[in-house]
This record gives structure tokens, C-alpha cells and sequence, in this order.
DNA sequence: ATTGCGGTTTCTGTATACACAAGAGCGATC
DNA sequence: GATCGCTCTTGTGTATACAGAAACCGCAAT
């Protein structure tokens, strides 16, 4: 998530409140925190280091995201992860991302999709490679999302993006991976990539809409499964 | 901190952070507040009567409304609005709204959009009566816009919804209003609403998209008019 | 005339102090 | 013994004081 990147030279004083609104936005997506913790202004401030002042912007801003909610009369606690919510911020997902890839789609430089093609061709190989494959594959991932981005080239929808995939890092952490998912999933990726590079717009948001549909499947599963009790192996993407 | 018992349980205990946040969101949406005005801490604080930490909290939450951009150096100012923008926000608008109205279509209760059908039959009268009769169809479409999102039953979607539509009201206020196409979009919002009554998500999905179509050529020729230097009375919806 | 430098000023970022409201615990009373 | 009420604690909301940084202005030097 966050990786200290000491090698850019951006090591610059972070502001008190950018430091409280990171470590507690990781914390959050890393379940450090879990849902329904309750935090209390100076009980946090102390424990991170700051004064309340930046700590109270830093909860402020995690409300926005929905990371947190103020509860009535005292304190705030962590959002919680419903199975309604979660179809509920699928029914998001579907609109932004079909949006973007049909854009992407339409407006792509076909050069990074090149490249990412090639990846995402030998992805089976790399999920043969037990937990550091796994991660690669989700780094792929990401950089599938980045070219996406920038090839859409629209803040608003980027942005409202951003806002989705910040809840759905809590999600993925609810279901733990699956090989055979992740291989099929990585198989719909290839096919979205190859339609965006054609410059097929519908082609790319219709695979769009089925690849979250399955993943939705997927996720939904794996809930049930852990709900059940007996072990997940149910991965999202 | 004084609590006025009012008649109304609503103005009672109003922070002062959300004041200073209503009055500068406000003031923004007005057009009080230009795009590249200045905002100052102090200046603003005292202005507002409050003291800076209940502005700043106020501040930073119009930063991720996107009304307001901090800038390099000192200060922040008010977000500005570009042509390209314009375009952009209608891309994440029209994704939102084709999915919120899908959604209103396949789960509403009929009885609302009942109501708001007879009230639509009749706009074009509405529209007869100059500027109060307008403002009526304004409230209309709030209406309207109103019970999608109840109809929808997705706090997500209806949230990034609300983000667009603050942004819009920003639009309209370029965007003279032209008594043509106010009456051609209300017809277009009867078929929406006759789709939504009907049941059918494709139909209504489909009348969304032109609808903002035809509501996007339409504020794009009204900005194209003014900067052009002619008095518009072009309309959005 | 322009450019570079330093002092001054103003503004932000943070800490802290104070006021008010809400709960919790304890005692008194029925 | 239970319930009501009071007080005491705790936590938020707001104001303000202080420190550091960045921009502005003027002056001087080339």
C-alpha cells in the first residue's frame, strides 16, 4: 500500500496531519483496525504523536472517504463491510469502471497496453509461483489500473475510482485468494486489454461488466464460506 | 454554545464548522464566491464569525468537494470551471445516472413516480409562467432526483451522485436558462419517468443517456454563445 | 533598468487551554 | 431492593497562542 519510497528525495516534512490521515487510512485498510473500533481523539492523538488538532482533519477526511463514522454522542468507530454493501459498492464499481474502460478504450495510446498484454499473458505461470507470484499478480493489477487512468484522462471519474477501490481493499481482505479465480480472473483481464488495444469500446466494457460480475461471485462466496465457518480460498480479481 | 429550542428540531445545535461550511459552500454555488477567488484564513474567519479551526475543518471539506483547491504557497481559492471539465464531469454524470436510473427502475415503488408523472404532464404550462413557474420545475426535478436515489437503495451510488450534482449546480449557473430546451427536457424526464414506472431498465437507461446528452450540447452552446460575447438563454435540464 | 538579496510581514500548521455536553458511578430515598 | 438524581469524569467543539515558512517590498549592485 504504502511503500516508503526513500528513493525519491520526497522524504520532505510530512504535515502532522498527513502523517495521522495515512497511518489510520492504512491501519483501516490493513484491518489493524477493525470495524466498529472506536477511536477517541486523544487516546489517537497520543498514540500516533500528534496533537488533536491535525488528528481531528485526519478523521475528518477518513469520514468522507466512509472509512469512518461519527457515532452519536461519543467518539467515531471504523465503518463496517455489510454483504449488502458490498453488492451495493459492486453496483458502483460496475458503473465507474465500464465508463473508464469504454473510455479508455476510445482515447488509449496503445503502447502501454503493449506491454501490459505481454504480463498479463504470462500471468498463469506466475500465479504456479505460491505468494510472491500472487503479489505480483496484484501489482500487475495495479498498473493495469494506473494505464487505465491515465488513458481516461478525466479527474472526476478518476477520482470517484479511487474512492471505490479504497473500500474494496478492505473487501479483498475478506476474501482470501483462490488459484483457480485468480486464473480466470487474469484470463478476463487479457481479454479487456485486448479489447481496449483493438480500440473496441464496446467490446471492452461488456468484458468489463462480466469480469466484475465474477468477481462479485467470487467475493460473495468467499463470505459465505467464511461465514459458514469452514476455510475461504476465494479471491476477487 | 446556546441550545435554542426552536419550533424546528433543525436549526438547534449548529456547529460552527458546518455553518462556516454551509455559508462558503453556498456563497461558492452562488457564483458569490468566483472561481480564482482567494480564500483566506483569517480574512474568511472573521468574515463568518468563527474562529479558524472550525473554518479550516469547513475549508478542507470544500477541498474534497472539489469547490476549492489549495494553492502552492499561501492560501486557497475557489475551483474554477473549464470547458473540457464540463465535459469531463458529464462522462462520471451520465455513468452514475444511467446506473442509479436502471436501478430506480428495476426496484421502485410506483407510487412516487406516479405522482411526479402527472406533475411533469403538466411542465409545459409550468413553463408558461415565467420565472416562477421555472423555478417550480426546478424544485420538480429535485423532486425527481430525490426519490432515484431513494428508489436506488445504494448509499454509494447516491453519494457520488450528490458529488456530481454540487458540481452542477456550479454549471447551471453559466448556463442561462432557454425556455425551448427546459421543454424539450421535460419531456424527455416523462419518458424517463414513464420507463421508470413501467419497470423497464433498458428503456430508462437509454432515455438517461440521451437526455444528458442533449443537456450537455446544450450547456456547451450556451458557454459557447457567452464567451462569444451574445447574451445566451441556453438551459441544462 | 534589471536582478539579486535580505528584512519584514503575513499566513499557515500545530499545540494547548477552556467551555459545554453527555455518561457513568454512587448515593439517597421510596 | 430498586429507582431516581446528582456529581464527577471524560470527551468533543472552539478559541487562541506560538513557531516556522513563504511571499512581498525595498535597496543596492551590476
Amino acid at each position: 500500500m504504502y511503500t516508503e519510497t526513500a528513493m525519491l528525495g520526497l522524504d520532505v516534512p510530512l504535515r502532522a496531519s498527513e502523517r495521522a490521515y495515512r497511518q489510520l487510512r492504512g491501519e483501516i485498510l490493513g484491518g489493524l483496525l477493525a470495524p466498529g473500533a472506536a477511536l477517541l481523539e486523544v487516546e489517537q492523538a497520543e498514540r500516533i504523536g500528534v496533537s488533536r488538532t491535525p488528528l481531528r482533519e485526519a478523521v475528518a477526511r477518513l469520514i468522507t472517504d466512509g472509512l469512518v463514522v461519527g457515532r452519536r454522542g461519543r467518539g467515531f468507530e471504523v465503518t463496517d463491510i455489510s454483504v449488502d454493501s458490498i453488492s451495493e459498492l459492486y453496483e458502483l464499481r460496475q458503473a465507474l469502471e465500464v465508463q473508464a474502460i469504454r473510455l479508455a478504450a476510445t482515447r488509449r495510446d496503445p503502447a502501454p497496453f503493449m506491454k501490459l498484454r505481454d504480463a498479463f499473458v504470462s500471468a498463469p505461470e506466475l500465479l504456479e509461483q505460491g505468494d510472491i507470484g500472487v503479489h505480483r499478480y496484484y501489482v500487475l493489477i495495479d498498473e493495469l489500473e494506473d494505464a487505465v487512468d491515465v488513458a481516461v484522462e478525466n479527474p472526476f471519474l478518476v477520482g470517484a475510482l479511487r474512492a471505490v477501490r479504497t473500500h474494496l481493499a478492505r473487501i479483498r481482505r475478506l476474501a482470501r485468494r483462490n488459484p483457480l479465480r485468480l486464473r480466470a480472473a487474469a484470463a478476463e483481464h487479457l481479454l479487456i486489454i485486448d479489447a481496449i488495444i483493438a480500440g473496441d469500446p464496446s467490446l471492452a466494457a461488456h468484458a468489463t461488466h462480466i469480469h466484475l460480475h465474477q468477481s462479485l461471485l467470487s467475493v460473495l462466496a468467499a463470505i459465505e464460506e467464511d461465514s459458514v465457518g469452514s476455510r475461504s480460498t476465494t479471491a476477487a480479481d
